[in-house]
DNA sequence: TATTGTTATACTCTATAACTATA
DNA sequence: TATAGTTATAGAGTATAACAATA
């Protein structure tokens, strides 16, 4: 099917389809671990800093504090994560455990595997470059705060 | 909040990062037309296929067939498209009507604001080898298709 | 037998709103 | 008042499975 010039001429149409097309594979790569992509980034997260609350995992995933705990239920379920007494008596300080530790292991190198399955067709200075070029999208600096106030990720 | 550098070194990982910011400005500049950006492409996909079915519609937005009626059923209630005699007696012939074509033009000038708003920070030439870069991505030529057969996108 | 559209159903992910406890 | 977590509820998007009509 034609996609016509329109399409073509967007970036943020071909960000899409890209993502789409890895997003599968990683998926796929991850099914034996019964974990979406996103779970594993949430773990990493984790990983990365421990003792965080569940807001600060929640904005750094953009997602709001709801859907920020129905992930951290899922883990906490499954021994991968343990939330612990945090900085006052509202906050919990979220840790992996030691099996999410070897369960983050695992999943990242079947990622990563991916990954290299997905970039199979460039170079590493090509791979290097896009990484560069990714991360200058987004708006130009300016205007960083949402002039509206939410119960939400802003 | 810190990545680390497990996830920085991931090309799905910065794509879907990108995705994501990209995504949510497209439809924030999308938001007065009730239409969502992959409705949008629904809609171009049709114009540029005149009289294709809804299967391959589908196909082409990777969603499966009971997906992509449920895309339809909206856009035609809308009397964006029209579903028409097909070549057999079974499937459709998708079109897009006048105000659907009215309205895929405002949508893509939104749409291109956007994008131009996302990509403020790189050149021509940026924003050119981003697009080569993009469509570079995915599996190693190869086998292209699925062993398993069931009634859905393969 | 295979394909197209359709319907019913369910699952995942996420959001909103309200509530509790704490600050 | 504001913040962290929680709960209930709802919505979008998509998938699976089955069926009828047609090929």
């Amino acid at each position: 099917m034609k996609q016509g010039s329109a399409l073509k001429a967007l970036v943020g149409y071909q960000v899409q389809r890209a993502h789409l097309i890895m997003e599968a594979d990683a998926r796929a790569a991850l099914t034996s671990f019964d974990l979406s992509p996103a779970k594993l980034t949430a773990m990493i997260l984790i990983r990365e800093n421990p003792g965080s609350d569940q807001t600060a995992l929640g904005k750094a995933l953009s997602v709001n504090r709801s859907s920020a705990m129905k992930l951290i239920n899922i883990l906490a379920e499954r021994k991968l994560v343990e939330r612990r007494p945090g900085r006052d008596l509202r906050a919990n300080a979220l840790h992996l455990l030691p099996e999410g530790e070897a369960l983050v292991a695992a999943m990242l190198e079947a990622t990563r595997q991916s990954d290299a399955r997905m970039t199979a067709r460039m170079t590493a200075d090509e791979v290097r470059t896009l990484h560069a070029l990714l991360r200058k999208l987004g708006p130009n600096a300016a205007r960083r705060k949402s002039a509206v106030k939410r119960d939400d990720k802003g």
